[in-house]
RNA sequence: GCGCCCGUGGCGGAAUUGGCAGACGCGCCGGAUUUAGGUUCCGGUGUCCUUGACGUGAAGGUUCAAGUCCUUUCGGGCGCACCA
């Protein structure tokens, strides 16, 4: 059989899809699946060969839970909001409605092109505003329990251009556009209160099977730790000074204090400081610093000793200076440090700066050359003397604390607050109104969707605000509450908003009266499968965890966690080994793989080309192996025509099915697709294959290669669809051979192997070996010291 | 800096989790078919002074047995809050 892709991929696309054999039913009867895939940013560029690699996992698993008996959830959607598209429309003039449009065309045909099974009833876009009502409608529950609140933080601000700029646009300190010095101002901005729901981000993490580095990143961004908040008092005022330690064992070496430039102490006693100016100073020094210097430069230590006040070490009562240093960040903790140079590194460099004393109080390090970070005994210490453990002496110095009343246990977390907003048309407009009388109010559920305005120009504007404080038919409004005149909100969410519930979208997509109905949430969720990329483990998976846990917590989903199991594929690079991009010309589009070579050889490369979780550089030449492969599967078409079963090849078929079954559950898709090619390699040695074996190959083939499968199955007369037909199952027995090999070792070196049945026990193995004359010389005059039998496997005879 | 992951032929990668390293594919070499190129088919392909020895970044260690476990070391990659 000629294989004509060409011809057959398209028209089992068109077939499928009138058929409608991929669409999720209702019939709640049946087990379900749901697999989900990042659906992605419709970008001008369209698709690259890494979205298909992102779906082809899934795809075919999908595709096996189909024919497995499972009533299977496999959806597509965009998530279309966001700057790109935003830039270039500015750039082009196209309006992004427009260029939105466009892009999610494109990316259809594409992955519709490619074969993918996704049910496209269930398609979404989160610029659609019957998606996006309900993005509003979650962010207005979550603005009705005190989730959402607005707060002043610093950004790189320009005073010359009058401009905030990112990070990007503003490095070395000075600004892209006109070079002058840049400093870091203060600005209003939406938070989400995510920090609120730390601990149940973590511990729902015990409840869900994802890849344990998934796990990890996600502990390490949440960034748990159990510590002490302590008071330490202030000479010359009436109020003290509290810190975050997690180290209150090391409280008899503290010998000085640091505090954050911005720490409000500073202001609050400006007139008990002698030095505030010289303060004030370091401070706007320090603001010229973006975050990311403050934090990068840890070598070389600054900061400023406060003249006329200082601390008391509440441990042993005494006086130790407090210094400013930008080592100290306002925004961890509580932007004050009791400072223990003989233990901490940061701190050790700081004293020996500024020659503070350095007293060691846990003995195993030298101090004279480091601090030293290591457990060991309380020395110096009072009443830690002596004990040996971190543990014991932190209980013995809180119940200190405690019993002073200056201190008590504390749990300090790195994630901090979500800052929720762009100044940026296309977004989300934020569903809030502002009323000089009632504050902030919500818009009422009954108006949404807040509608995004059509605006002719939606450059940003010049000050940093949302092109929307332009249009002032809008922005004017009347309150809710309480009828008086009021102004809405020009801020839009982020990117990040729309990704953060669409999982539950496609389970009732078209719904407009509820985001999506109960009984329909209770029956698919939670998401069976979650496949995507390391990139988005910590913002996009936190966020949307976050975003479902808030609506289990409300009565709204059925699930506390949305995902109840996360994987993720490694990234495609290009021919030269770098990441693709187009600024390097290495970008692979697979439409020009689909046209040389059709959509099953892409499917299958793709998945054959390395271990799904690890990147690997794609290889035009490799793609032809996979060629090759896809011919010789239609060539069996030719040769099924005997009736001969070999017992040979019946075993292979049922180890096959076996290995593959297994593979696709693990995501070894190489390996899956390498044992069907072995398989293939074997029949045509037979010269042999009766017609059901055949279509035992090619069920098992089909989630791979759909098209040319389904082809064939049609061309051996059947009238169904193979692509929803039944998974082959195999005979354990019959993978098991009658015979097997046995790797003979003397002395733990391979000698040889012998032939023995399956299940043959020790003592008859290993006479077998002495029986056997290729192994006799390494036995002569020698006395046995040892004898190892691995059932099945290999017999070792250690000799002296 | 902190945290995590990975180093196996000329290349992508296998290895039932401690049991015959290099499956499968690419590339390459030889042969057949073809007017020729391409395709297809058959055979070969870790290294070396080829009876045998050596080989999984390097050096040690544990073990009857180490790519796999432990220690040290070198090299590469990823993440670390308002760029998708």
């Amino acid at each position: 059989m000629r294989h004509d892709f060409k011809q057959i991929e398209q028209k089992w696309q068109e077939k499928w899809e009138e058929a409608g054999i991929f669409h999720a039913s209702d019939d709640y009867t049946k087990p379900k699946f749901y697999g989900l895939v990042e659906f992605p940013y419709p970008s001008g560029a369209g698709m690259h060969v890494g979205h298909i690699k992102a779906y082809s996992g899934l795809e075919v698993i999908s595709r096996k839970r189909r024919m497995e008996g499972y009533n299977v959830l496999f959806p597509m959607g965009f998530d279309a909001y966001g700057l790109p598209t935003e830039n270039y429309a500015i750039k082009t003039g196209i309006h992004p409605r427009i260029v939105t449009d466009n892009n999610i065309e494109k990316f259809t045909s594409q992955l519709k092109r490619v074969g993918f099974s996704f049910d496209w009833t269930k398609v979404i876009d989160t610029t659609d505003d019957k998606y996006y009502k309900w993005t509003q409608w979650i962010f207005r529950k979550m603005f009705n329990k005190g989730l959402v609140f607005r707060a002043t933080t610093l950004v790189n601000y320009c005073p010359h251009c009058k401009v905030v700029l990112s990070n990007e646009d503003s490095q070395g300190g000075k600004c892209d556009i006109c070079h002058s010095d840049i400093i870091q101002k203060s600005k209003d901005v939406w938070y989400l209160r995510i920090t609120e729901y730390a601990d149940k981000l973590l511990s729902g993490l015990e409840d869900v099977d994802y890849l344990p580095n998934v796990k990890l990143q996600q502990e390490n961004w949440i960034g748990r730790s159990e510590g002490a908040f302590v008071n330490f008092a202030l000479t010359n005022c009436d109020e003290s000074l509290r810190i975050y330690t997690t180290r209150c064992d090391t409280m008899f070496g503290v010998t000085f204090m640091v505090i954050a430039p911005e720490h409000p102490v500073i202001q609050k006693y400006a007139d008990r400081i002698k030095n505030f100016d010289e303060l004030e100073a370091y401070k706007a020094e320090c603001a010229k610093k973006t975050e990311f210097e403050r934090t990068q430069l840890v070598k070389d230590k600054t900061g400023v000793k406060i003249d006329g006040i200082a601390a008391i070490n509440p441990a042993n009562g005494k006086e130790i200076p407090i210094y400013i240093s930008d080592y100290v960040m306002m925004g961890y903790g509580t932007g004050a440090i009791m400072a223990v140079p003989a233990h901490d590194e940061r701190d050790y460099d700081f004293a020996k700066k500024f020659g503070i004393d350095i007293i060691e109080v846990i003995k195993g390090g030298d101090i004279s050359t480091e601090a030293y970070t290591g457990d060991g005994e309380m020395v110096n210490s009072d009443f830690l003397n002596g004990i040996a453990t971190k543990k014991e002496a932190i209980e013995k110095m809180l119940a200190f604390l405690a019993e002073k009343g200056i201190g008590e246990k504390g749990v300090q977390y790195k994630m901090k607050d979500w800052a929720f907003n762009r100044q940026r048309y296309w977004g989300e407009p934020i569903p809030i109104i502002h009323c000089e009388k009632c504050g902030m109010v919500g818009v009422p559920y009954e108006e949404l969707p807040l509608r995004l305005p059509n605006m002719e120009n939606f450059a940003p504007g010049e000050g940093g605000e949302s092109p929307l404080a332009k249009l002032d038919d809008w922005v004017n409004c009347t309150c809710p509450e309480c009828g008086g005149k009021a102004r809405r909100e020009t801020d839009t969410m982020p990117q990040w908003a729309g990704s953060s519930w669409y999982f539950l979208r496609y389970i009732d997509a078209h719904n407009d009266s509820v985001f999506a109905d109960p009984d329909k949430l209770k029956y698919w969720l939670p998401v069976d499968w979650y496949n995507g990329g390391m990139e988005h483990v910590t913002r996009h998976m936190i966020y949307s965890r976050f975003w479902h846990r808030f609506l289990y917590d409300i009565g709204e989903v059925p699930t506390a966690e949305p995902y109840a199991k996360r994987t993720a594929q490694g990234l495609i690079l290009g021919p030269d080994g770098e990441k693709m991009s187009k600024s390097k010309g290495n970008v692979v589009d697979p439409n020009d793989v689909v046209d040389e070579y059709g959509a099953d050889v892409l499917r299958v490369y793709i998945l054959f080309m390395g271990d799904y979780a690890s990147a690997a550089p794609w290889s035009d030449s490799s793609v032809k192996g996979c060629k090759r492969f896809i011919e010789r599967v239609a060539g069996l078409a030719d040769i099924a025509k005997g009736n001969g079963v070999t017992e040979k090849l019946e075993s292979a078929f049922h180890k096959t099915i076996k290995k593959v079954s297994a593979d696709i559950e693990d995501m070894k898709f190489n390996t899956a697709i390498a044992a069907m090619m072995s398989l293939i390699n074997e029949i045509y040695d037979a010269g042999t294959l009766t017609v059901d074996e055949l279509k035992t190959f090619i069920t098992l083939l089909n989630p791979f290669a759909p098209h040319l499968t389904e082809e064939m199955w049609h061309t051996l007369g059947e009238k169904t669809f193979l692509s929803v037909e039944k998974w082959p199952e195999y005979d354990e027995a019959k993978t098991v051979d009658s015979v097997v090999e046995y790797g003979v070792q003397i002395c733990g070196k391979f000698r040889g192997t012998i032939s023995m049945p399956t299940g043959t026990d020790k003592d008859t193995a290993i006479a077998a070996v002495r029986a056997d004359e290729n192994f006799a010389k390494f036995f002569e005059g020698k006395e046995t010291v040892k004898e190892i039998f691995v059932p099945n496997k290999l017999i070792n005879i250690v000799v002296k």
